[in-house]
Order: structure tokens, then sequence, then C-alpha cells
DNA sequence: GTAAGGATTGGC
DNA sequence: CCAATCCTTACT
């Protein structure tokens, strides 16, 4: 599938691989946004983090399925959004399976840094929650043509899960200055 | 029904 | 350092 800057957009296919995988991959991806009024936003991701499944104390299924992890438990490609300190939305996307409950979130973009910070420059809100990326005409992710490294880390903000799940080294942040090639 | 707290940010 | 701000979850 084509879209206005004839980019070539990722499928349900691409989200529906482990978590693990996807997150690293996403890292040098153009996430697309188009507005109401004809404006489009074309940004690179260049940070995000892995949630992976009920045994990772950090990942909000962890608490099992409720209404607001419900659509990580529908296959990869949808959107999970939920909203933090009562005023910043997080958006991330499903990966794995239907009954594996996985989700990336997207900390950063090549212009603006910081997960609370843009969802509110891409003006998502609550009505993007199960959004289906492989289908939205207002948001989804296309391939990029140059292939970029990214280191990993620790995550953040997941101090108050176990020792082995706030260490995980799951979040994944671009490289500057070393394409590879 | 009630209460506690969070995958953050910006300002003091 | 700390308040802002409200939804989700856990517990009575």
């Amino acid at each position: 599938m084509r879209n206005q800057f004839n980019d070539e957009r990722l499928g349900s296919d691409f989200f529906s691989k482990d978590v693990l995988e996807v997150a690293p991959a996403l890292v040098g991806k153009t996430l697309i946004r188009n507005f109401p009024d004809g404006r489009a936003l074309k940004l690179m991701i260049t940070e995000t983090e892995a949630y992976r499944g009920e045994e990772d104390l950090a990942c909000h299924a962890s608490k099992g399925r409720t209404k607001r992890t419900e659509i990580m438990y529908h296959g990869g490609g949808y959107i999970y959004l939920y909203l933090i300190y009562g005023m910043y939305w997080m958006l991330n996307f499903v990966t794995g399976g239907e009954g594996n409950p996985q989700a990336v979130l997207i900390r950063g973009l090549e212009t603006v840094y910081g997960p609370g910070r843009l969802t509110k420059v891409l003006g998502i809100d609550k009505s993007f929650y199960g959004e289906n990326l492989a289908e939205s005409e207002r948001i989804y992710i296309c391939n990029n043509n140059d292939p970029v490294s990214y280191k990993a880390g620790k995550r953040v903000g997941v101090e108050y899960s176990s020792e082995i799940w706030k260490n995980k080294p799951w979040r994944f942040t671009i490289e500057e200055n070393k394409k590879n090639i």
C-alpha cells in the first residue's frame, strides 16, 4: 500500500511478531499522521520500549485482562493508548499474536523527545485507542529506506516492578551518525 | 463507593 | 525538588 509520500505502509504481519523483534525494528521507521485539515506530519521513530506479556511485571497486562488492557490481547497492529498522571497519553503499538499481550511504547520521534510530548504534537487522544495501524487513514507506520543502528538500555519508570523485570534492556534508542550503510 | 498511585513533564 | 490531574485498579 502506498500513501501520498509514496511510502510503503507496514501491515499487521510486521506487528504480529514478538515484541523483542518489533520494538528495535521500529527504531528508524517513519510515523505518518494525517490531520483532519489536510496537514500531515512525517516523523522518524527514534526511541521505543518493549512490554512483554503477563509475566512482565512492568507490563500493564501483568494485572490481567481488563477493559484498559483488552486491546493487547487482540493481536499485532492495534494502538494501545492510556493516560498517565492525568495528563499525558502514552502511544503504544500492540505486537505478537492473539491472546499474547505485548506492546511497544513509542518514547521519541526525530523532532520531539518524550512519550507525553509526542502525543501532544501528534494530536493523539483517547479516540485512537484500538486504531488499526494497517488500515487507519490518520496514523500509520512506513518503512524507511535508510537502515539505522540502535542501542539497548534499561526501561524508564518501572522501578516498582521486580529486580529481573526492571533491569531488562528493552529500551531501544537510535544511534546518530552510525548508519548501517 | 472510595482511595491510591502511575511506562511524565515543566516549572520553581 | 514537586505539583498538575484523572483514569484505572484494588479493596471495603
